[in-house]
DNA sequence: GTTTGTGAAACCTTTCACAGCG
DNA sequence: CGCTGTGAAAGGTTTCACAAAC
């Protein structure tokens, strides 16, 4: 058996960044089993989501002993220990930057506050919005960022204003001290190493299909 | 030296998956870089975009001879191989499912459309939308949806309707014979082999800034 | 019986380092 | 010179297969 004790968990840098994006894929699938049963077994989670039993058994395994031989894993204690690992056992305030069509979209977004993150704050620099409401979050000039993320204790940014704008608004997140961007502008930002972001780009995810489907072989 | 022609392409089987996802990225590095320069260096793409020198290279050669030892690689050229490796040297038809705030964003998005995506016709159970035209694209009834989908010959979905309609939704789309389906709901689909399919979860994505954030090193 | 956790093997990806080309 | 393309080495990830636990 090894040294660890039940739910201690490893040093993160020792687990593989394909583990972690796999985590949160569980922890949906969990959300979902709960519902119905209170054990699961790594092969029945693996098939829900296409992947093997041992790669679900591995990948739990490296921030504790969670599972019970012959039974499986408990739903319930799972999930608690994958938000633990995730960092969304808490709340994380969040803010918003740029309400043109895709950000007010997001600010409408009921998947993001059902999994622990609150939109406090949205900017712009159209001035029309300024001071309104949208999808009740109050809207702020680009001027009263620093001020207003600060004020407000703010940790993560999501981004979605014009690629040509979005370097520059990083910048200003940063001089702000968020800790992560998530940035939706199709352009790779330049940041800090102490501040973390993930860039999610929609046309680039529309390719990969596109290169998937193109290239299928025929007997598929 | 290969015995693989200038351009000339290797089974797709053989090239990993995180190549294809670069592959993209170099394509929108690339597209910025095209305004002020006509040729790049393997090191000066790979710092844009926080890979090695090595690494650029050993992706664009699963692909054929694009370099010129001591120049570079010339940017129209490369653009147009990387288009046609993942497929986007022609336009492809897109349907929207789901008419609410992220599917509107998305009819929205200029972003499609500048890299060969035309989103030809969108669907929702909302009566009061259907008819109408939203951001420039007719909005039909579900019920219509194997109809124009072949009557249009759509070949792609993009799926933006609550998790709990997704499946069925997703298996209509099947049904209509689209090739691929780009999913925003926050569930794993079950879908058949012959149908390529990438998911994107909002939630997921922000968990994932969650966990680099909790756990970086205090002297990052 | 079932299912976990994990060494060991297999497989996959990135980096190194340099011959060879322009 | 500078830069590519690529063998070989290093590093990382997944699968196999089974002893141990229930």
């Amino acid at each position: 058996m090894s040294n660890r004790r039940k739910n201690e968990l490893v040093d993160p840098k020792e687990v593989p960044k394909a583990v972690v994006s796999r985590l949160s894929l569980y922890l949906r699938e969990l959300q979902h089993l709960r519902l119905n049963e209170s054990t699961v077994s790594s092969g029945t989670l693996g098939q829900k989501l296409g992947f093997s039993d041992a790669q679900v058994r591995r990948d739990l395994a490296y921030f504790g002993h969670f599972g019970q031989p012959g039974v499986g894993y408990r739903i319930d204690e799972l999930i608690d220990a994958i938000r633990r690992i995730l960092g969304t056992d808490r709340k994380w305030r969040v803010a918003m930057v740029g309400v043109g069509n895709l950000g007010r979209a997001l600010l409408g977004y009921r998947g993001f506050s059902s999994q622990g993150f609150t939109i406090v704050a949205a900017f712009d620099v159209d001035s029309s919005k300024v001071g309104r409401l949208v999808e009740g979050v109050q809207v702020y000039s680009l001027g009263e960022l620093e001020l207003v993320v600060r004020e407000k204790q703010i940790e993560l940014g999501l981004l979605a204003v014009p690629g040509k704008n979005a370097q520059q608004a990083a910048d200003r997140l940063v001089q702000a001290g968020v800790s992560g961007i998530l940035n939706f502008a199709p352009v790779t930002l330049n940041l800090p190493d102490n501040v973390s972001h993930i860039g999610v780009d929609l046309a680039t995810e529309l390719e990969q299909l596109c290169f998937s489907v193109a290239n299928r072989t025929p007997e598929d």
